[in-house]
DNA sequence: CTGAAAGCGCTTACAG
DNA sequence: CTGAAAGCGCTTACAG
């Protein structure tokens, strides 16, 4: 398990200047070929190369930053307090560490809450980072008024009301509700039902719910199949309440799509006490659901969403050139698709009425 | 919105000599009064903190950094293909998150696989980070000798299979295993089963599934009643098929207690499909599931497990001290209790012969 | 209780 | 294509 540049210990930890030294050339030189910023020769080069892997050389981070202004590390801005744990956003965020990685960056993880805003300036003010990857985006986000402020780059997770130019990658809601739709409608569902946040999440609130169901009430006219949208509490019993709620509202509801990790146990249970099989007599279909939340469900749940890992990666190269001053001209913007993963919650309408029991 | 440190922009960002000079002070005074590392008169550190405060004065991190070889950075291993994501990591991540901030620390999100030794190598010698908390550790763990080689500060969130005086904080299996037996038990069940992980992942393997089968099976001699353990692949499949072989292995076994999140839908899904109402037919208990993960399932999921954000807590703290050179004598390893969290899935061991029905 | 000065290990104009 | 030198903003012996 020794690597070939394994020191004995008590070795001080090698310098530019022993890296020089033993190439034979200038420190100066050394940073030169480090960073790439004026041409050498081959053979320097090459020298400078064999001397750093003999010693083990890696660049002070500190001394470097000092000069340069650059840490060559981005802060995930992930507040905790937001929609509690949630695979998701890790998803995003492996995504973006593997990125980061192979572009040479470090990921600092910032936990704190998205109105504590003091903090957070003075992460941005302090140098320590170069850039922000901003997660779980409000429309009416209050943190990024604090970044621009501090003139940090970063790039968004989801959008704010008015994006104008800042950079952002987000999902494409309106084709993640098409697509559900579609696959309902396609299986003869003439009814859905449209299970989002609660109105104070909605409103307070991150765009997405928003986005998404208005996304939902034009494919539903597209499609030419009757939707009821309901908000509903991220909990259990706010699923069985918005089961409920459907039922009342439209009877002849033969299918659901809901955005709401959390309700969807309930909302499940709710049905199936009802006397309804899932997916025999009622289909459920969840946006954004993680895989492996999809999984734990049963029957285990078809799901529309995007690649988050893809995001995360897009979020973090579009935030890396923005630091490094490439493609300077204009906002860059992205939106991903949403794939089906059909899984065991929908099938095909029920044909005949279906046997309603009540318990 | 405007906190009192705001600046206008333009200007440039103040140094430690801005500082001095508003404060009549030499710049090694401001210095010392922010490292406390001499003492100051009350009045001139009166005066500093004011001048701070007016300038809105961040010390430069690389600076620090360069100087006092301290970075106030602790990196998080958090090795991203070990078991897939999973809740109950980030708990542990936010408690550590929430007590490095108060401490003024930063946490850097390290997502290398275990196995990426190098690159582990790389981060360990670049002086980048102070300390690092090791997260999903194994019996025999090769990350333990690359840190040590660095000489790098280090506690681990679970243990090797001889930690010997190496700082972590774990959890109390044994405790964990005799409060899941007990707590059926109590209920009048005398068959457990018991449904770990795969064999590979076991053998390979992290130490927690050892630890707990064999605090498993201690309790239940203890306690006197019948315990039957099987291996367990981490999927739906898994769990169906564990539930067969428990069937088959011991048929009045009216209970199960699971550590493989991935399996317990399949195997609660096996017992439902073979006529087994849970919990009125057959209890599960889960060990180490995550509050989010336990409200997933139908019915919601009683659990033993730890508190993981204070254990994340606690894993910081002691790093903080080992890195800051305090509380030098000896070991520090913390055993955490796990609580029992009661939810649906688990009631008293059904009095009359259970009414089978095949499918 | 306080100051003047050296130096941490790089980067980057300046010079050739 | 390469070198010598200044300097980034702190910390910390050394001196009083």
């Amino acid at each position: 398990m020794e690597g070939t540049m394994s020191r004995n210990s008590g070795d001080k930890v090698p310098t530019m200047v022993d890296v020089a030294r033993r190439a034979g050339v200038s420190p100066s030189t050394v940073s030169y070929a480090m960073t790439g910023a004026r041409p050498i020769s081959e053979a320097t080069r090459e020298r400078i190369q064999q001397a750093m892997l003999d010693l083990g050389y890696r660049p002070n981070v500190f001394a470097r930053g000092l000069k340069s202004k650059r840490s060559h590390i981005i802060a995930v801005l992930f507040p905790k307090d937001e929609r509690g744990m949630n695979l998701g956003s890790m998803e995003y965020i492996f995504g973006a560490s593997d990125h980061a990685q192979n572009r040479g960056y470090h990921l600092l993880l910032w936990t704190s809450g998205a109105e504590e805003l003091d903090d957070l300036a003075g992460l941005a003010q302090q140098g320590l980072v170069d850039g922000a990857l901003l997660m779980e985006v409000r429309l009416d986000e209050p943190r990024v008024e604090v970044l621009r402020n501090s003139e940090l780059t970063f790039t968004m997770l989801g959008q704010t009301a008015d994006p104008g130019d800042l950079d952002y990658v987000d999902t494409d809601f309106d084709q993640c509700a098409r697509l559900a739709v579609t696959h309902l409608a396609d299986q003869g569902h003439r009814h859905l039902g449209f299970v989002h946040q609660d109105a104070a999440t909605i409103a307070s609130g991150r765009g997405n719910a928003i986005r998404l169901r208005d996304g939902m009430l034009r494919a539903a006219q597209d499609v030419g199949v009757a939707l009821t949208a309901l908000t509903c509490q991220s909990h259990i019993a706010g699923g069985r309440k918005a089961f409920a709620e459907l039922l009342t509202a439209d009877p002849q509801a033969t299918a659901v799509i809901a955005f709401n990790e959390q309700a969807v146990p309930g909302l499940m249970a709710a049905a199936v006490e009802h006397g309804w099989r899932i997916p025999e007599d009622f289909s459920v279909v969840s946006i954004d659901m993680p895989a492996q939340a999809a999984l734990m469900t049963t029957p285990t749940m078809t799901t529309v969403g995007p690649v988050a890992a893809a995001m995360g990666k897009a979020a973090t190269e579009m935030l890396i050139r923005r630091i490094e001053g490439q493609q300077l001209r204009g906002p860059s913007q992205a939106l991903f698709d949403g794939e089906l993963v059909a899984r065991a919650s929908s099938g095909p309408a029920p044909s005949t009425h279906r046997a309603v029991i009540h318990p």
